[in-house]
DNA sequence: CTAGGATCTAGAGTTGGCTCTAGGTCAAGC
DNA sequence: GCTTGACCTAGAGCCAACTCTAGATCCTAG
């Protein structure tokens, strides 16, 4: 049961991560990646467990609003290795500030529509209607 | 104290709104207003309070990830008047469902996010670490 | 030997949502 | 009468992040 390095084709690290691998050449191509990526017979690209492992963190990241230019950065300092730690606390920092803040603007966004959505809710079977403030916008 | 139908200008709107007069004619283009914007001598768009009430709404809805195709669809049910209001309240709630997967994922990226924040912390002053739990993936 | 499928590179195309430009009109103030 | 500034239209340009295409190579199975 020991798999020590395990090799990947492209295609295998596009099925397990849901990336295309139109996208997975791509990121490569942005320097996305924190090893660059390995050839094999072929030229073929051959990814490990750890490459997949980085993918999931910037899918994550992705996912959260980091434009791909901070995730490059990101990148970068964790290639260059040990002696940059604050810089990447101060980046994921920055990053996790602009996360709260969207939450924070969506739950606001959320209140309106909820809001609205209950007006109709209202309009459409008065029966099962409770009392709202009115304080929003029309329509 | 009565100010009955403030008439205003593009540049008043898009002070009032933050949107710019560019985008103002560009939604109206789009056909994201209810009511067609009048024109004043000259050729030039005249808005009132009600308009900027409903780009209000307009700028939530896109803040919390409305495509304009479908918040056009909103303006054309509004537009349209009385009898479709179960269709608006579909489109409003299905609006509403995608914003709280959205918080939702959000809220995950951002468990991630902080747990990598608090690598770096306990890294760089390491006096303060408290203890965690182990089960990301690396760097 | 050959057909199929996965891969390769380089670069063009797409999408959404604006933003900007060019060239012109119009009203007010000096 | 002239400049200034806000406005007009039509359409081009831009940006991010992919996605797709073309044409070539390589490996495997029949």
């Amino acid at each position: 049961m020991a798999e020590v390095t395990t090799s990947l084709s492209i295609g295998q690290v596009a099925e397990r991560t849901g990336l295309s691998v139109h996208a997975l050449r791509f990121y490569e191509h942005e320097g996305l990646f924190v090893n660059p990526v390995r050839r094999g017979p072929g030229g073929r690209r051959v990814y490990r467990q750890d490459d997949v492992d980085w993918l999931t963190v910037c899918i994550i990241l992705r996912a959260s609003g980091m434009p791909l230019t901070a995730l490059r950065r990101y990148a970068d300092l964790v290639r260059q290795g040990a002696g940059n730690e604050e810089e990447r606390r101060t980046l994921l920092r920055e990053h996790q500030a602009r996360v709260t803040t969207q939450i924070d603007r969506l739950a606001e966004c959320l209140d309106l529509i909820r809001f609205k959505v209950g007006v109709y809710e209202d309009l459409l079977d008065p029966d099962s209607a409770a009392d709202h403030q009115c304080h929003a916008p029309g329509r």
